[in-house]
DNA sequence: CGGAATCCCGGCGGATACTG
DNA sequence: CAGTATCCGCCGGGATTCCG
């Protein structure tokens, strides 16, 4: 077989659904699509620093991963809305778990 | 101040407790931390494919975050043991969720 | 034994410009 | 409006070598 990239595999359960949670933007993403369904542009509002180029990039990986969905409107102009799977609401525990974390530590910087 | 390289920073929880959950080794070390206190070439052998350098990096950035104890005992040879803050122990929910997640969903390659 | 110091590479992720 | 295309800097992270 050719590399294959198993991502980490080890031991830990933890190591194969990593991947969901490195990306810089993921969880922000995922974040606000369980408060609502978003369009594209008011995402983009929502994560001002992020290009709309990277923000095109996360959603199709989240959406490759089964996590958002994507709904596209066929009209003029266009109309593009994301909203969480079934998977992606099984997410939030993962989301409340660190927002409660954060709620409590503060992260040194370094 | 200078560019101060403020992680993420929007109106998300999650954004300051990202950087945690970021690196690839993290996660892991974490969970067999919390299984147990480890030495060095303990924990190191449970990771095979993570080289001692990459490791040293990520304890010593744990350590930094707050979440990892690191005890040296001065001593011929050297033995350093690494264990789980309180605010380590604090991080098992995150933890936990995500392994409650893994076990359901398995995440798509792309 | 548990590091520190280097070197190096792929790819994440940002910026900018263009399109249906 | 919601993208694509392209270019590129940066750094995460692997390999290797040396040190107390």
């Amino acid at each position: 077989m050719e590399k294959s990239d198993e991502t980490i595999f080890v031991d830990c359960p933890i190591a194969g659904v990593q991947k969901i949670v490195r990306g810089k933007w993921n969880m922000v993403i995922l974040y606000f699509l369980h408060q609502q369904t978003l369009r594209f542009g008011e995402l983009s509002r929502k994560l001002p620093t992020v290009t709309q180029a990277q923000l095109t990039k996360d959603l199709r990986l989240l959406e490759g991963y089964g996590l958002i969905n994507r709904k596209v409107y066929p009209q003029v102009p266009p109309k593009v809305e994301y909203s969480l799977t079934a998977m992606g609401d099984q997410f939030m525990p993962v989301l409340r778990a660190l927002e409660q974390f954060a709620d409590v530590y503060e992260v040194k910087q370094a």
